[in-house]
DNA sequence: GTCTATATCAAGATAGAC
DNA sequence: GTCTATCTTGATATAGAC
C-alpha cells in the first residue's frame, strides 16, 4: 500500500481529479493536469511517482468518498440494501467519469492507499448480511447496471428503474 | 448499420480478430493489423474507412460469435437460464479480449452490421420469458460477473463458482 | 520546487506514384 | 490494390539549470 501523500502532492491529485470529472479520462495528461495546477508536466513529477501512481491516487480519494456515501446511506435505514442500491447508483450518476476510472480496468492494488478498498466493501458486505458469496453477486448485478448505463449499452427506451428493482427483488427474496 | 464487408475487407478484420485475441486491444494498431495481412498500414484504408469501423467490425464478428454460441446452449437445455449463464461466462473467458471490446465502452450502433447485436440478445430475453426488465436485471449480473473476474477485481480468494450459483438461484426463484 | 528544452515513442491518417 | 514517404498530433518522461 501507499504512503499518506505530502500536501503538495494532494494538491496535484485534487486538481486531477476536478480535471476527471469535468473532461473525463482522455483530458487526464500531465500537461492539463499541470496546467491546472498552474505549473509545467515534469514539476508533477517531483511529488508523484509516474501517471499510474497519480491515477492511484486518484482511485483511492475516490473509494473515500464513495465510503463516506454507503455508510451515510445505510445509517437509520430501514432496508440496508435498497438504500446502497440507490447510492450506489447515485455515486456513479454524480461521478461517471471517477466511477469509471475505479472499476472499469485491472487495479494494482500496491498503489492504493492503504484500507480504501477494504472499507468500501466493507458496507456491501454488511448489507449482504457477512455473507461474503452474496455481496459479491449483488456487486456484480450493481456494477453492470450501472456501467452498462454508463456506456449508453442498454437500448434506448429501457426501463432502467424496472430493472434496478427486479434484480433487487431477486436477491431480497433469497 | 453498416453494410456487408467485401472479402479482401474481411480478410483484414479477421487478421484483426487474431490479433486482438492473442495480444489484446493495445496491440490492435493499423500497423499491427497491416503486418498480419502482409500489407502496409495505408493499404488498410483501402478496404476500411478508419479505425473505428474496423473496430466495428471486428465487434460485429464477436456478437456472430456469441449469438452463435448462446443458441447452441439452449439448445434442448433442461434450464435455459443455467445452460445461457454457463455459456455467456465460456465465451468471455475464451475471448477475453473480444469481450472487453463489445461491451466495456461506449458503442456506435450505427456502425454495426444490422441484427448482429439483436441476434445475441433475443436469447437472453428467451431465457428470461421475454421480460425486458428482468432480461436486463440477468444481463447486468452476467456482465458484472464477467467483467469484474476479467479485471481481477474480486478478492483474491473469492469463490466466483458460488457467487455465480447465489445469482442465479436468487433470479429463478421469482 | 519549478523551469526550459528535449528525448523518445507510437499512434492515425493522407498524398501521390506505380 | 499497394506502395513509400510523410504529416500531424500527443503522450510520458528525463536532464540539467535556476
Amino acid at each position: 500500500m501507499a504512503d499518506p501523500l505530502p500536501p503538495r502532492a494532494q494538491e496535484i491529485v485534487e486538481a486531477a481529479l476536478g480535471l476527471l470529472e469535468t473532461e473525463g479520462a482522455d483530458a487526464l495528461s500531465m500537461r492539463r493536469v499541470a496546467e491546472r495546477v498552474g505549473i509545467r508536466a515534469p514539476s508533477i513529477y517531483e511529488h508523484l511517482a509516474d501517471k499510474r501512481a497519480l491515477e492511484a491516487a486518484i482511485i483511492s480519494r475516490g473509494f473515500e468518498l464513495q465510503a463516506a456515501a454507503f455508510e451515510h446511506a445505510v445509517r437509520d435505514a430501514d432496508d440496508p440494501t435498497t438504500a446502497l442500491a440507490r447510492a450506489y447508483r447515485d455515486f456513479a450518476a454524480a461521478h461517471p467519469h471517477l466511477y469509471r476510472l475505479m472499476t472499469a480496468r485491472e487495479l494494482d492494488r500496491s498503489l492504493l492507499a492503504a484500507g480504501v478498498e477494504e472499507r468500501a466493501a466493507a458496507t456491501v458486505v454488511a448489507a449482504a448480511g457477512g455473507d461474503g458469496d452474496l455481496a459479491r453477486a449483488m456487486w456484480a448485478f450493481a456494477h453492470g447496471m450501472t456501467i452498462l448505463e454508463l456506456d449508453r449499452r442498454f437500448p434506448p427506451g429501457a426501463d432502467l428503474d424496472a430493472a434496478w428493482r427486479r434484480g433487487l427483488d431477486a436477491f431480497r427474496r433469497r
